[in-house]
DNA sequence: GCCGTTTTCGGCCCGACTGTTTTCAGTCG
């Protein structure tokens, strides 16, 4: 997936550009043909080599011509002499909260600032602060901005940024100005990572909420702070932006803040062409200015003809013309689940007991569970289990069975498949557990072919009823494995393979596009928390998140299935 | 640079906040 550095190309000419002075629209193209493909559901080397790029939108005679270069070359003549006309290293400069093209040309001319190690330096010797337009105050920004620069590099996991905005999310609603509070932007629609916290608040009394929330304990620093709005840095590192809205329009606002940015751009031009103006402030007749809607999500959307559409997939991947057809598919609920299909206990390398794990899955409303400790011969890393630990831990779970009424405890196994697509323990002992995961725990950068047919061999085995966590990835700190999924959606469902949507913080994985292409092959999905401690069970929601950004809907869910018909559903 | 049930030319989403000004440009989302 080149998807990614393309984007960033894209959008590093765009920067260079401005700093020229070229014209607004000119730029704007370059900014929005790399959004498009940076959440473009193909690979754009795939669809470069189908001669398909101009089908994509925003991308059109010039920008293919550039995109095709870099593509089959690694790089841009055009770009190449951009940089040498620009004398300052935007690449640098431009990542500076704060700082744009105007600031940074002007800081070149005044001050012969290059790169980050010069603005560093300038700002240190108080040089900045007497450039006319710019001040003390920017100088100590600027400052601020490389300093946090520094300390966070990556966007944050999904996860993580959900529990702080939780937190912060029932601190404000306990506030007594606070009537609504809801958090948007790319975490309401559930992004695996996150960029900010966005949250939108119903007040008589925007002053008082704005005060209370920029001296709330986790704030660090407060960049901005208006009658309406305010942004801050959050003690973790990462910025809140908080939005006080009248009560009429918050359903517009929500729209509006909740995007994604492509989402909101085709709203806006669905609006325009009924004769409208659609706005954070809501729903307007572009003549008379009258409001037409605005206190709901669903009234917005109503008024320009679309049905409701869940957040998690507002991001203009089809679900427009569907809404507009009344045709959106119904996606899996966020209580839809009966069971947690992976995790771990004491017996392997988890950090609670069978009862403790169950207990736990029982509060979270679970019907079932199943254990799937790390079972095989050699691989041992992971404290597997042999044939003689299975059964003993077979009698534990029996135990526990009769003991627990209103919770069924299934024996798994999570098996490793070796590098020739064997599995690490034998056919005998595979088939008496009640479910088998297998999974790739080394040699991911294996080539594609090898890896698919690792992955083929053991979906062959007529033990094996799921896959877990298929691409192997960790989010910001492992790459997934290459491989030709095509090829896997094939053979998972000739052999009735299950795949996994592995709900795990640093992992969810399948991801939203692959659970898309596997809903589209039909071929099963199961969500599993791989908890190894109970404060991780209740991360299944991040995987129904993740199934319902890639289109599942209930019934391509084993999990969502009582544990008689689910196990049916196994080879 | 892209795009078209008003257009192959002339539009292109829109508003808040900051810091520096004294009416606004720059930046951000």
């Amino acid at each position: 997936m080149k998807n990614h550095e393309v984007a960033e190309l894209l959008r590093n000419i765009a920067q260079l550009l401005e700093i020229k002075n070229e014209l607004i629209f000119r730029i704007r193209a370059y900014e929005k043909a790399a959004l498009v493909i940076e959440n473009l559901d193909e690979d754009i080397e795939d669809v470069w080599k189908q001669g398909k790029l101009e089908d994509i939108p925003g991308v059109g005679e010039a920008l293919t011509k550039k995109i095709s270069e870099f593509l089959e070359t690694g790089k841009l003549e055009y770009y190449e002499k951009l940089k040498k006309q620009v004398p300052v290293n935007m690449e640098e400069l431009g990542k500076v909260a704060g700082l744009g093209p105007k600031t940074i040309m002007k800081l070149y001319k005044e001050l012969n600032v290059k790169n980050l190690k010069d603005l560093e330096k300038a700002a240190k010797q108080k040089k900045i602060e007497n450039i006319e337009g710019l001040g003390e105050t920017v100088e100590e920004n600027i400052l601020k901005s490389i300093e946090f620069a520094k300390s966070t590099g990556n966007r944050f996991l999904l996860g993580t940024a959900l529990d702080i905005a939780e937190d912060i999310k029932d601190i404000l609603k306990k506030f007594k100005e606070v009537n609504n509070v809801e958090i948007g932007g790319s975490l309401r629609r559930r992004k695996e990572t996150i960029g900010d916290i966005d949250i939108l608040i119903t007040s008589k009394n925007p002053a008082k909420v704005i005060d209370f929330f920029t001296k709330m304990d986790d704030v660090e620093d407060v960049l901005a702070k208006g009658p309406t709005k305010s942004s801050v840095r959050l003690k973790e590192g990462l910025q809140a932006d908080l939005r006080v809205l009248p009560e009429k329009i918050y359903g517009a606002a929500l729209l509006y803040f909740t995007g994604s940015k492509q989402h909101n751009i085709v709203l806006r031009k669905i609006a325009i062409k009924k004769r409208m103006k659609l706005s954070e402030y809501g729903v307007f007749n572009k003549k008379t200015n009258k409001l037409l809607a605005g206190k709901t999500e669903e009234e917005c959307y109503k008024k320009l003809g679309l049905r409701y559409i869940e957040p998690e997939i507002r991001e203009d991947g089809g679900e427009i013309e569907l809404a507009m057809k009344n045709k959106l598919p119904k996606l899996i609920g966020y209580n839809d689940l009966k069971g947690d299909l992976q995790m771990h206990t004491k017996y392997s390398d988890g950090n609670n007991t069978i009862m403790e794990m169950a207990l736990a899955s029982k509060k979270l409303g679970h019907e079932y569970i199943c254990i799937t400790d790390h079972v095989g011969e050699t691989f041992k890393i992971t404290n597997s289990l042999n044939e003689k630990r299975i059964k003993k831990q077979r009698i534990e779970i029996n135990m526990v069975n009769k003991k627990l009424k209103g919770i069924v405890i299934l024996q798994g196994g999570e098996v490793n498949i070796r590098d020739n697509g064997s599995l690490d323990l034998k056919d005998n002992v595979l088939k008496e557990l009640d479910i088998v995961l297998a999974a790739i725990h080394s040699g991911f950068k294996n080539p594609k072919e090898k890896i698919n047919k690792r992955i083929i061999r053991a979906m062959e085995n007529p033990n094996v009823d799921i896959i877990a966590h298929p691409s192997g990835r960790l989010i910001n700190q492992r790459p997934a494995i290459e491989w030709d999924f095509d090829e896997i959606l094939e053979k998972a469902r000739q052999t009735k393979t299950v795949l996994e949507v592995n709900a795990s913080q640093e992992r969810l994985d399948l991801k939203d596009v692959h659970v898309s292409a596997a809903v589209k092959a039909k071929v099963k999905l199961s969500i599993g928390t791989d908890s190894h401690e109970t404060d991780q069970l209740r991360n299944y929601k991040l995987g129904i998140a993740t199934a319902r950004r890639g289109w599942a809907a209930k019934k391509d869910v084993i999990n969502t299935y009582s544990v008689k018909d689910m196990l049916k559903l196994l080879k």
